[in-house]
DNA sequence: TTCAGAATACTCTGACTCTGATATTCGGAG
DNA sequence: CTCCGAATATCAGAGTCAGAGTATTCTGAA
């Protein structure tokens, strides 16, 4: 990669907030979290810190003071320097620009749908399907009153994961639909594969045989990044 | 967590490679390639090799044989073990059936999106705009010319990928509408923030005050995983 | 008044993971 | 005969993370 010599978005955050003003990292955090930015950006104490360091050793912090109140832990307050707003100008410009390729455990899970038997896949699909639902529920009730409060230029980014899990609910519902109509292209293929596991827990011979029939992709898709 | 001794996606399609028969690491590899998963799991020899020992020490494979073929590098055959068996299909299980949290990169970006002005967020977006765009063209071909030769329950993670970012687009067409417009609450805050830095990669001295007006959202959206 | 518990501000450890570089051998194209 | 790329790995270094530990002060209820 050398894309960038420090990668961890939480970086990014940690820019964004000495770029409005010289903070010590505790800090930083309790204000992510105020602002729900933990939404959007893993955060943990061990990995803040690091990469706190991580940017100073890099220049694009540094360290502005060193104060003790009473006698709880030290903290060391820092400010971003030139280099660091240019790269998190940079860097955002990026992120907001180039879509990257991403892996998502589901995809992962979908990827090898047909280890399952046809019945378990409506099972634990539609089990998705009901927990999407009452996290869409929640999630509309935390719009409404989201909008009272702040702007919504504040809140794109929680607007834009909601637009997708609802994308993905719809999907899913259709998706469901054709593996119990058998409309879904294989499904011959996949029942046959699973005809003789009943109890799936304890198929120990089936061993599946060759799951991914002739499998051969030819064209693939090529062109990414 | 302690959620899962091994959480590398990697080792769940290693797992699902054995369920079918006993392999070796490369020729997983290769199986995987041939079959696009590795559009969906991150694929990387080193990854690989490590995630093999680390699920032979957790007993959810073991070694069948080592052979040598004239004088290339010896190669291990692994098969599964009974509770490799089970893991997968428990794993699998709680993959398809539960979402998870998952951090992207745009959705950090688009949590800092007041860090830019409005002009260059126009500007950042429709660049994304249109690279989707092209991708999608590129998908929906490869969507054609796989539908002739394997049946759709084979390329369901495929099929996912491209209606998130088909969603994705048709959200992003309508923000970026908004920004232009105006729309977006929170518009008249941001331009004024941004009034003085024409040129934004020298603004020195704005420091944007505080970015996040009154900030503090109220209700947080708890209730996850 | 007292004391549990939250908040403050970090630090550390052990494990996992990723990236990228580095071998070595073979078969086939030119 | 030579060079390339596929076959089959190994390894070092760095980044990352979850979670627990530490030491002190403040707050609110009993």
């Amino acid at each position: 990669m050398a894309r960038r010599k420090i990668s961890n978005p939480l970086a990014l955050a940690v820019l964004a907030c000495l770029y409005e003003r010289p903070m010590h990292p505790y800090e930083m955090a309790t204000t992510m979290r105020t602002r729900n930015k933990d939404e959007s950006i893993k955060l943990n104490y061990g990995s803040l810190y690091s990469v706190v360091d991580a940017l100073q050793r890099g220049g694009l912090i540094e360290t502005q003071e060193t104060t003790r109140q009473g006698r709880r832990p030290e903290r060391t307050v820092y400010r971003v320097t030139d280099s660091g707003v240019h790269e998190l100008l940079d860097w955002l410009g990026e992120l907001l620009s180039t879509p990257v390729k991403e892996y998502t455990q589901f995809e992962a899970g979908l990827s090898f749908l047909p280890v399952v038997s046809p019945a378990e896949a409506v099972a634990l699909l539609s089990a998705r399907v009901s927990r999407l639902d009452m996290e869409l529920t929640g999630r509309r009730s935390v719009h409404s009153r989201l909008d009272e409060h702040i702007p919504r230029l504040f809140s794109v980014e929680y607007e834009y994961k909601t637009m997708l899990l609802d994308a993905e609910l719809a999907w899913l519902r259709t998706l469901v639909g054709d593996i119990e109509s058998g409309a879904l292209g294989g499904s011959e293929t996949w029942s046959a594969i699973h005809s003789g596991d009943a109890d799936i827990h304890h198929a120990k011979e089936g061993q599946v045989g060759t799951l991914e029939a002739n499998g051969h992709r030819q064209e693939q898709p090529k062109g990414h990044r």
